[in-house]
DNA sequence: TTTTTATAATTGATATATCAATATAATGTA
DNA sequence: TACATTATATTGATATATCAATTATAAAAA
């Protein structure tokens, strides 16, 4: 197994970890719902083209789930008094609770997930995935 | 960031570079066709089974994408004798010469992504995903 | 042998990904 | 100011992901 495949792998069994935390928590929500209601926590007011960056999606997908959240009183979108394109995201009180009660999962995760890794190795990790994700640039 | 993105960020880098390279060549397809066309020309015969595991696919989807390759003739579905219930695959001559075709464009992936990563790099890259991947094993 | 259980593929419903095209607002420039 | 350019969000079309339920076949158990 090469290492696109490894890659491929264990950000799959990350996803499965994850769905399986979010099933144990009886939240209705879906992965990517629980990484862009955590990115919104972590900076709300973010817009949707900021937020599609920093959760590496795409716009136009993006949009749609922010459609699902907005419609189960989860998220709510307003337009910026400055800049009318934007829209600016906010958790409501639904929201912010699931998020909050996520943040044990979220820990877990992590703690799970690097179980037996050193710091150094953690840091290597994130060196060289780096340098791929530079050494890739197609611009 | 954290490791987590860092993964998401590569992978997602790795897969608008193989698009790229897709597009380069010309070749009207996706890069899951590629990722399937060249699991079945290294194991031809494959159950779709196998072949979803292989690729950390989901059989329903792995299936719907062999239903569009075999609708524009890349590969063809043959019912086991042995055991009705596996579909073999197998490529069609114009699968044959798309993976043929895309081969040069592996090699240039790999050798991009992995440029001025060490054989060690690499190495310890394995591992640590490796364990990753076996720390978050669900059952 | 009949019944139960397991397996591979399929289907249905819904969520997400991708890309091109469009609408609206903001900015730069002649 | 008027016009062209750029930016954010949206929409449409199609591909893929996910999970539950179903079908056909095979294997195991009674």
């Amino acid at each position: 197994m090469n290492y696109l495949q490894q890659l491929e792998q264990a950000l799959k069994q990350i996803n499965r970890y994850k769905k399986f935390l979010l099933t144990q928590n009886g939240l209705g929500i879906t992965t990517d719902q629980w990484d862009i209601l955590d990115t919104i926590r972590e900076k709300p007011g973010i817009n949707q083209k900021t937020l599609a960056q920093l959760t590496e999606k795409d716009p136009a997908s993006i949009k749609r789930t922010l459609d699902l959240l907005e419609k189960t009183d989860l998220i709510n979108r307003q337009k910026s008094t400055d800049n009318k394109r934007d829209h600016l995201l906010y958790l409501c009180e639904k929201g912010e609770s699931i998020a909050h009660r996520m943040w044990p999962s979220a820990i877990d995760l992590r703690a799970k997930g690097t179980k037996g890794l050193s710091a150094d190795d953690m840091e290597k990790l994130q060196r060289i995935l780096g340098k791929i994700t530079e050494n890739l640039a197609v611009d």
